[in-house]
Formats: C-alpha cells, structure tokens, sequence
DNA sequence: GCTCATTGACTGACCGGTCAGTCAGCAACC
DNA sequence: GGTTGCTGACTGACCGGTCAGTCAATGAGC
C-alpha cells in the first residue's frame, strides 16, 4: 500500500479505465495506454498482442473475485447466499460498475471465437455456479437449507441473477418503469414516497430471494437480509 | 411463396448469415454482401450506413418475434408459458441458432453507446416481459395461476432464462458437466443411459417451471409439459 | 413497332481513416 | 557494456463509405 504500483498494476488499472470509458469492442492500446499515462509501445513491450493483454486482464479479474469470494467462506450459509446475491445488485448511481460491466458481457460474447478468452469464461462459470453449490452443500450440511438438487439450484440462481445484470447494463438507467404493454394492477409502480424506485437487478435480486431462496430454507430458519448481503460483499475495497 | 424474394428479404436474410458466420463484432459490410451475393454497394445503396442495415435488421428480428408470440396469444396461460419457457432452450443440435443469438448478445452490448439499437432493445424488453405478465394475468384471471405479482415474477422468469441462454451461448457446446470443484453427490452426472445429457438452457428451463411456475399454480393445475413448450413454440416455421 | 430519354438497381475501383504491431533508439541501472 | 524499461515514428492491413458508371426496364413520342 505505500510503494509505488508495479508498471503491470499501473496497466492493469488502464484495462480498466479505459474499458470503462469506451467498451470492449470500441477500445484501442491507444486508449488504455492513455489511460495509464504510457506508451502504446510499452504495452507492447510487456503485452505481445492486445489479445494477450486482454486475457491476462479477464484473468486478474476472476483472480480478484476468487479471492473476494474466499474472504466469505466462513461466514454462516445463509447469510453467505444472501452476499452472494447482494453482490449482483447495481446500485442506481453504480455508474462505472455497469459500463465495466459491458465490458465485460463484450467479452463474453468472444467466448466462441476465442479459446484463450473461453478458458476464462469458464473458469469464472465455475467459480460461480460452484460457489453457490458450495454454499448450497455447506447449507445442507449445517441444517439450514432442506436437501435441495444442488447444482440445479446453483444454476437456477447465477442463471437469474446474471440475466438480471445483463438487462439492467445494457438497457442503460435500470429503472424505467415496471409495466409494460398491460397496465398492470398498481403495485411497485408508484415512487410517490421518498425512496427511489429499487433498481431492476435489486427487485430481480429479492425476488430471487423470496421466490428461490425462501422456499428452500429449512424449517424455522428466517430469509436473511438482501440488504445486509449487498454491503457485506461490497464492504471490503472498491475496486470490483 | 413463389415470386422471388425481395432485395431487402435478401440483404436481411445476408445479414442474417453473415452474423451466425462471424458474429456482430467482426461482421464487415463485405461479409454481408458475399452472403447475399450481392455487392457493397448495393447494401449502401438501400441504408446509408452499416448501422442503418443494423438497426433495420434488429427492427426485423424483433418484428418477427412479436409475430410469432401473437400467433400462440390465444393458448392456454399454461401451456403458453410453458411455451415461452421452452422458446428459450436452446437443444444440442441448434449450432446456427446459438451463433445468431450470440451476435445477438453483442448486439445487446452495444446499446449503452447506440441509441437506436438501445430503443430496439426497449422494444424487446418490453415485449418479453410483457408478454409473460399477459400470461400471468390471463392465468390469474382464468384461475390457473394465484394472485401473485405479475410484474415481478416476469421479471424473474425472464432473467433467469436469458441467463442461461447467455451462460450456453458464451461457453459453446453447453453441455460439459455438472459440478464445479465441488464433487457433488452424484445425480444427473452420469449419462451411462442412451439419452444425450440435457443442454444447460433445457435444465435451468426445467428447473424454473419447477421452482418458479410451479408454486406459483392454482390449487389442483397440473403442471404443464416442457417438451410441449419447446415445440409449440418451435413448430410453425424456422427462422427465429 | 421503333427510338430515345429516364430511372432504379446494381457494380468495381478507389479513398481516407484507423489501428495493431514493429523498430530503432534512448536513458538508467548494474 | 549489457540488460531492462520505455518511447515516438512508422507501416501495412483492413474497412466503411463514395463515386462514376453499367445495365435492364419503363414509358413517351412518333
């Protein structure tokens, strides 16, 4: 924390910002070496290709969700779900966590036409789906969620809230309304208090919660918060 | 059916291709026009700009779409969103229509930064959950469905099925296996039987009409079949 | 029924801009 | 003096878009 960041650090963060500002498909070295005061020349010089700076960044961002993940492995199952499903909120003013975000969907989507990013694809598909298997069993075990089929639970989950995601980040704003061609019978649509309209990864996320979590809960155990699994996750440090 | 297509069928069904066959991100207006056999030119001569024939076509997608939803409006609220469930699986054979909705998906990302494909993703958001909330309030009214809330529970199905497509689509083939690190207890591992092991669309399908649609069925409904789902929807003609 | 003008569909060649990647060289440290 | 870290200038390929022009069909004038 007091020496000076490693010049792989330095580009590593230009990645980011630069990935930020302009997506996936429209980033050029230029614009990340900008982004990190350098030459494009020095990219280069530690990146042979962009392709390789590319991957080498996917891999130190699953590396970090690794290591945010495992910080909360202790912690009791249930409370440890609900973190997890905190952790797919956007917030309304999470302004760069949605354009890095995009980013990263653009990414995704080179996963079949390219097998390096593919590798990372599924190794983050993995981490995943495994963690919530993981929480799932450890659950089980502990007698507070009933035996449910865990992989399929598992998937169910990260299948939701990344399609959650996917809709919030890419249709920009998040909120909108709720209705869409029906009128719908006046409930949730009205922000006619003080609190802001929840955004759509948030409703998506507690209704994941009551809808799939809620149900399989052993006898006597209470929902855990959302809101308390939203900061839990977040808490730690800021860059996700 | 018998007079020859349209220039502009031509140069859409081009389009059409030219995506399954190098995705959004490295389609060039060449590898369009090679498609349909027709020149560069020709496709500037019908849209000023790569993005007008973009756009255009995500228009037509959708069109399509709306269509095809209208023609099943008067089924059954059951088996209609069985229907719609099963629209979203995406079987082991379907390599073309996995490639597409992978130039889809990229498609998708760039609405942040384009503000027409953005309003054709609005058009799309809104018919998929508006329709599943027209299904669910015709249910609820017919008495096949309780009373619950239409909008969120659209949400949810919605999100969770476009986050299972995206997970198959991303990470190809999208069978591999079922665990993760965990080894898991043994169920659905195995396909010791003759049956192909289910693609992941088709289990998370499986597993949200069980978790999802079936709680939420009015005393005595019968759950409806997914396999009935996938054809109805799949039956009428081919392109998607 | 023939000619000629006009138009719409279509093409090939070309231009300008962009961008990943290269290379020769420079400074600093050992 | 060699290695490491780094830069600016440069290049070659690619791609969207333009433009001058071809060709077949249509229709008016005689």
């Amino acid at each position: 924390m007091s020496e000076q960041p490693s010049a792989a650090d330095e580009i590593m963060d230009g990645v980011y910002r630069a990935l930020r500002a302009h997506g996936y498909a429209d980033v050029t070295m230029q614009d990340i070496a900008d982004e990190c005061s350098k030459s494009k020349s020095l990219l280069h010089y530690h990146y042979d290709t962009k392709e390789d700076l590319l991957v080498a960044f996917l891999d130190y961002v699953i590396t970090d969700s690794e290591a945010r993940i495992r910080a909360h492995a202790d912690d009791p199952p249930a409370e440890r779900l609900a973190g997890f499903v905190g952790w797919f909120v956007f917030e309304a003013d999470a302004v760069d966590r949605e354009a890095f975000h995009i980013a990263l969907l653009e990414l995704r989507t080179q996963g079949p036409f390219n097998e390096r990013i593919r590798e990372q694809l599924v190794r983050s598909d993995r981490l995943l789906r495994g963690t919530v298997a993981d929480i799932l069993e450890s659950g089980i075990e502990a007698g507070t969620f009933r035996e449910v089929d865990v992989e399929e639970t598992a998937a169910l989950v990260v299948a939701t809230l990344d399609g959650a995601r996917t809709r919030q980040i890419t249709l920009i704003g998040g909120t909108d309304e709720g209705s869409a061609d029906s009128e719908s019978g006046g409930e949730g649509d009205a922000p006619a208090d003080g609190l802001p309209e929840p955004t759509y990864t948030r409703r998506v996320a507690e209704a994941a919660l009551r809808r799939i979590v809620e149900p399989i809960l052993a006898e006597g155990v209470a929902l855990p918060s959302l809101e308390a699994g939203i900061d839990s996750m977040t808490r730690d440090d800021d860059a996700e």
